[in-house]
Formats: structure tokens, C-alpha cells, sequence
DNA sequence: CTTTCGATGATCT
DNA sequence: GATCATCGAAAGG
């Protein structure tokens, strides 16, 4: 496991490295947020990701500088938010699939309609739904408002696994969590 | 507990 | 026309 002692992310890494470095960090949008427990890496070497086959007019945010915001609509109903890294032109960035409740607690229950805590930020559709993401945010920097990003105080363990929900490089890694947290979306495997 | 399935619409072939 | 980086309700053990 790797050290941070930054307060800094630094998203001019591999998909993988940054999506690691997130687990721990807080994560606010309008205030509304709280601790980042779960992360998905996708690059354009990656038949997983929406960068795979060249850019688009939906990827282009993963195109453009690091440190901003991809939104993306799931499924016709969600709206998932990601972390554009690596310098411009890589087409890679990082979903991130789960976060554990500290801030907003009401403004979550009300957009989410529903007041189990481990209900409002389990997964990147409901994340989405409780921070109250839209393509409004497309695009926007992470380090002003309405988004605030600070990275982990100290050094924080990660776990990983496959990722959810994909039907492509189905095996690889590149799903990661804060150990033992009950926010994230699915148990990882027992080490 | 598990599995199945419908909703719903942009995107890409 | 098919495929989704999903969720939640319903049905079955």
C-alpha cells in the first residue's frame, strides 16, 4: 500500500493509482457529501470503459484536463459521476461507486426518499441521486465549488477486486474500497 | 436468503 | 436494433 501525506490528489496518474488515492478522501458537492469508500479505474486500453473505442460527444470530459467531472446517464435513469485523470487526451477516468454519509445527512434522505444511511450513497446511481448530480455538472473542475475534494488526512488502506456491472474484462482489479466499510455497494472478498 | 425482471433513454453499430 | 460502469420491487426457497 502506498503513502499520501498530500492534501493533494494528484489525477495526472493511471486510472488504477487514482482511483486507490481516492479511498478516504472527502468528496462534497454544494456541502452534501462525505468519505469516498469506493472507486472503479477505467482507461482507453480498457474494453470496459466509455473511452474505449476513441472519443466521443459523450466521453469528451475524459478527454479533456484531468481533475474534472465525467457524468454519464445509466441506464437511461442514473446519473454516475467520475474523475477525469491522466493528462488531456487519455481518456481515463475513475467512477466513483460509493461514499459514506457525514455531511447533507437531510438534503440526501430528502433527494434520495429513503433514511437508511447505507442506503443513500451505496452505488454510483444513488450517489449520484443523493448529491444531486445532472450535467450541469459535466465537466466542472474538481477543486472549486460547488465540488470540494480533499484528500485522506493520513495514509489509508485499500482493498480490491473485480469490478460491478461490467461484461468486459470481467477479472481485473480495478475495483477498490475502504476496508470493512458497510457503505460500499457489494462485500469485498475475504482476503 | 437468492434470483428475476421491468423501467427508461442515450449511445453506438 | 442492441447494449448498457443501475436500482428496486417482486417472486421463490
Amino acid at each position: 500500500m502506498s503513502r499520501r501525506g498530500s492534501r493533494e490528489i494528484d489525477f495526472d496518474a493511471p486510472a488504477h493509482v487514482v482511483a486507490r488515492a481516492l479511498i478516504g478522501a472527502t468528496l462534497l458537492v454544494d456541502g452534501v457529501g462525505g468519505v469516498i469508500v469506493e472507486t472503479e479505474a477505467y482507461d482507453q486500453s480498457d474494453p470496459a470503459s466509455h473511452t474505449h473505442r476513441g472519443p466521443t460527444a459523450r466521453n469528451a470530459a475524459m478527454f479533456g484536463p484531468s481533475g474534472h467531472a465525467y457524468v454519464y446517464r445509466s441506464y437511461g435513469i442514473h446519473w454516475c459521476l467520475n474523475f477525469t485523470c491522466r493528462p488531456a487526451g487519455h481518456g481515463a477516468g475513475v467512477l466513483i461507486r460509493a461514499i459514506e454519509p457525514r455531511a447533507g445527512l437531510e438534503q440526501m434522505q430528502r433527494r434520495r426518499g429513503a433514511s437508511d444511511p447505507r442506503l443513500l450513497c451505496s452505488g454510483p446511481g444513488r450517489l449520484g441521486q443523493a448529491l444531486g448530480i445532472t450535467m450541469a455538472h459535466y465537466g466542472l473542475p474538481l477543486d472549486r465549488p460547488p465540488f470540494f475534494l480533499a484528500a485522506p488526512e493520513a495514509a489509508t488502506e485499500s482493498v480490491a477486486g473485480p469490478r460491478i456491472g461490467i461484461s468486459k474484462a470481467v477479472d481485473e482489479p480495478w475495483r477498490f474500497g475502504l476496508p470493512g466499510s458497510r457503505f460500499v455497494s457489494k462485500p469485498f472478498a475475504k482476503a
